[in-house]
DNA sequence: ACGAAAAGTCAACACCAGTACACAAACCAT
DNA sequence: ATGGTTTGTGTACTGGTGTTGACTTTTCGT
């Protein structure tokens, strides 16, 4: 009776459709932790009961969800590094993939952003360790620029917190920007480039208060 | 039977009772919307029905408490505002009044943070308008600083959001160290104040790429 | 092609959800 | 003190929830 919805793929498996459409619900609105397992089943198109046959719980799904999402979020941090450019052009280009990362991933990025927060405290705390290690790979990736390699780790850290913090913001706009809407879309980019822009225009006159 | 739980202090009427509850039940990681009427009105020791004595609805409880919360923000603002300080004093006073409102008003700073994500969508709506005011607010507020009063408006709402985006970071850090940690109080003071003082030092030498 | 393992089904369960309605108590201005 | 308004109670109903166990179907390596 209730089937397709998603064009099956043949090979799809149910354990990624779950996935899915529990990324999909996310968007739509409602939170995890308010998520139905019966509702979620039936959107799939199988008995609540089968559920357990991918999952041990509600709880698992959203952590196999989490290690998804973070994974995305770190192949981007992979090539940010990898294709060094010049110094003048890495903030554009960096901000210009990432942007790009997120028009192409909006479930993942959405989820974690809305997760990050939420009720599960699983969930929760799983992003937010994420995140922290988020912080310091881009801490020490910045202690590689020239300006930036004499300064203690504290400060590194700090800095890169208020990067990641701009760099959240931007993600939300990008998320309730409409989809199309590509002039919109370059603002909200040249927005977080001014940002970052600022933020290193900073880095060659500052000295740290303290040690 | 199942009374008290919060000292009543005689005059507390039903409906802030709920209202506090609620919050409560927030900070302790459930989310609104997965929150239920039975055990809400359980935990103020009413029946389910009186709820709908007091609110109309589950919705309304939530907006009722985002214009709590974000009048104590706004407060918040309007005390940085009046209190005009000394150019170098400004940021270290007002990061230290900010943290300390957190620390008093530790519920309602949680609930702004927890559904400006969550799963309602009035909720969502309602604390986003509301902060966008607050960006505002703030961007005409740099807009007076000597530095800053020749800049356009994009550029100073760009920077009043890197601003609050710090902001919020530096707020869920408070919210999540504990309550008599002092000295880890002080440290995610220094935090934002460095990250403050970092970005106001990059506005002298600051040039707007495009009109 | 066979047979075990994986995936899905079915019926049933005990429980908790929101809410309608009629009634009782508490409050408070007159 | 009285009587209307507000607040709280009790019962009851409908429908959704997660999870159980035994059963059937599908899948897939050999």
């Amino acid at each position: 009776m209730a089937t397709t919805k998603t064009t099956k793929t043949k090979g799809e498996t149910t354990r990624s459709a779950l996935m899915e459409a529990a990324l999909r619900q996310v968007a739509r609105g409602r939170s995890f932790e308010a998520m139905s397992l019966r509702k979620l089943t039936g959107s799939v198109g199988i008995v609540p009961t089968a559920f357990y046959r991918h999952f041990e719980s509600m709880e698992a799904l959203g952590l196999a969800l989490v290690d998804d999402s973070l994974r995305t979020l770190r192949r981007i941090m992979r090539q940010a590094r990898e294709g060094d450019l010049p110094q003048e052009q890495i903030i554009r280009a960096s901000v210009q993939t990432y942007a790009e990362y997120v028009r192409a991933n909006p479930l993942h990025f959405n989820f974690v952003l809305r997760e990050r927060y939420g009720g599960v405290a699983a969930l929760r705390h799983a992003i937010s360790t994420g995140i922290q290690l988020f912080v310091s790979e881009l801490a020490t990736d910045l202690g590689r620029f020239p300006i930036l390699n004499t300064w203690n780790a504290t400060d590194l850290r700090m800095i890169a917190a208020l990067i990641v913090g701009a760099v959240m913001e931007t993600t939300e706009l990008l998320l309730e920007a409409p989809e199309n809407d590509t002039e919109r879309f370059n603002e909200i980019v040249r927005t977080s480039e001014k940002q970052l822009r600022l933020v290193m225009l900073a880095t060659p006159q500052w000295r740290s208060g303290k040690g």
